[in-house]
DNA sequence: TATGCGATTGCCT
DNA sequence: GGCAATCGCATAG
């Protein structure tokens, strides 16, 4: 059980305290070693509120501290923490982390993982080896089978540009992925490749 | 209604 | 290092 205000606040405030931090889900739990931060309606346009309210994304206009999954690349999903002061949106990507608990369930799940660094290292990969689906999306990680437990004491982090995002917000325009420096899960980085034209 | 591409991954060369 | 897989969402017409 986490206090709900922790996440009542700017995602990119919040995302560094993040790391270290435990999500469990059932039998399996995960130390976060790598997020990224996305803030909300008009102000990031690498956020997926950057353009107002959608189906898609209504999770990250409601309560703080839930989940918001999404489906991408037509066969990934990838889940962020609810993070944002009242009447905003935003959230924080879970980008990579290490399987501190459950790791033969884990482990079978994530069938074409070679080594247990690999099981959690990459924000698609970390949700098979946790098992969550679309269907957690809209959960509350406060307590229950699916939660968050925040770390007691903060780990130094580094900063450094958004992967994967392009246009503008992308490149190296916010510094707003962190990760623990020297951890072995942290997933590499990779700047946005546009996809060749016919 | 049609079209292009994505907060990625894993297999192939 | 290069690229296919695979479909929902956003944008254009």
């Amino acid at each position: 059980m986490f206090d709900r205000s922790f996440f009542s606040r700017s995602a990119v405030e919040v995302a560094p305290e993040l790391l270290g931090a435990r999500l469990v889900s059932g039998e399996v739990a995960l130390r976060i070693t790598e997020v990224e931060a996305y803030l909300g309606e008009g102000v990031d346009p690498g956020s997926h509120s950057f353009r107002g309210k959608t189906n898609r994304n209504a999770v990250m206009f409601g309560e703080p501290g839930h989940l918001y999954t999404y489906f991408t690349y037509g066969m990934h999903v990838c889940a962020n923490v609810v993070c944002s002061p009242a009447g905003t949106s935003g959230g924080i990507l879970l980008r990579a982390g290490e399987i501190v608990a459950g790791r033969e369930i884990a482990t079978a799940r994530r069938r074409t993982s070679r080594s247990s660094v690999d099981l959690a290292r990459g924000p698609a990969r970390l949700t098979v080896a946790l098992g969550i689906t679309l269907a957690d999306g809209g959960t509350d990680l406060a307590s229950g089978p699916l939660r968050l437990e925040l770390a007691s004491e903060s780990s130094d982090y580094e900063s450094g540009p958004r992967t994967g995002v392009s246009g503008p917000g992308g490149g190296g325009e916010y510094p707003w992925r962190f990760w623990i420096p020297g951890d072995p899960t942290v997933s590499p980085y990779k700047a946005h490749a546009p996809k060749k034209r016919v």
